[in-house]
DNA sequence: TTTAATATATGATTATTTCATATATGTCTA
DNA sequence: TAGACATATATGAAATAATCATATATTAAA
């Protein structure tokens, strides 16, 4: 998922390139989306981008969620669509319910840190300095 | 760096393993720490699990620094140390400062993006819920 | 009929992190 | 003085994660 910061890359390119995102955080979203109720992967991408104000790979966002199938935090089935082809509908699952709350515990521990990354930011900027 | 939640990887093995780090975190928080004042790899490994109250893998530090080195964030030079073996010192650039500038600006971004996380986790799960 | 939207998926590559290991210097202690 | 330990820098190899490109199928609309 696309958030944070850009920069330059470390490759040859001079073009921008996003980075600075939180590792596997589609995960706990997307949890937390089907918590409220089954969805697939179509739909799921219109949440995010919805619910995060995020860009998200398409690509990625399949793979997580077989993966997460894998891990047992959701399961899927095939579900018939009168309106388009059918969709893979997913579940989430009691251990994906656990996984979610363990997240969430864990995202506020990143929080404090980037907090505190703010603190001393704001220490050695704030007052009148040249930059 | 290692921060954020716990979980079984995707892999075969049953250990927990720490993922949900914020990518490349550990530069801005580099670049806060030149900024007020030079220091070395090593020392930066200390002032890092200090401030930051994680763990560093020294290893990924180090080729960091040179990355930052190579996009001009930073610039280094041997240090003559009469307690122990020469140093490499790092000093923040204008360029460093700058993006570092950038990188607080796009962390607030990943911060905000957190929160909008934890607020529709509350709505969900916060009244009365079997879980 | 061809374009667009919906829908799922994988191959290949790049980026990032972690784990293991190698090297060097200095201090302390048995 | 030999060995252990802390300090100090660094890279090889592997694992993990994300991105980019592409393929496929279905339906509606132009």
């Amino acid at each position: 998922m696309i958030i944070s910061y850009m920069s330059i890359t470390y490759n040859d390119s001079l073009q921008p390139k996003v980075f600075g995102t939180v590792q596997r955080f589609i995960e706990p979203c997307i949890l937390l989306l089907l918590s409220r109720g089954t969805s697939h992967g179509y739909g799921l991408l219109e949440d995010l981008e919805k619910h995060c104000g995020e860009k998200v790979d398409i690509g990625n966002l399949y793979r997580t969620l077989r993966k997460m199938e894998t891990n047992g935090w959701v399961k899927s089935e095939w579900g018939v669509n009168k309106t388009g082809r059918d969709r893979r509908v997913y579940t989430i699952t009691k251990s994906g319910l656990a996984f979610l709350e363990r997240a969430a515990v864990s995202l506020t521990q990143t929080d404090s840190l980037i907090h505190r990354f703010f603190e001393g930011y704001k220490k050695t900027f704030q007052k009148g300095t040249s930059l």
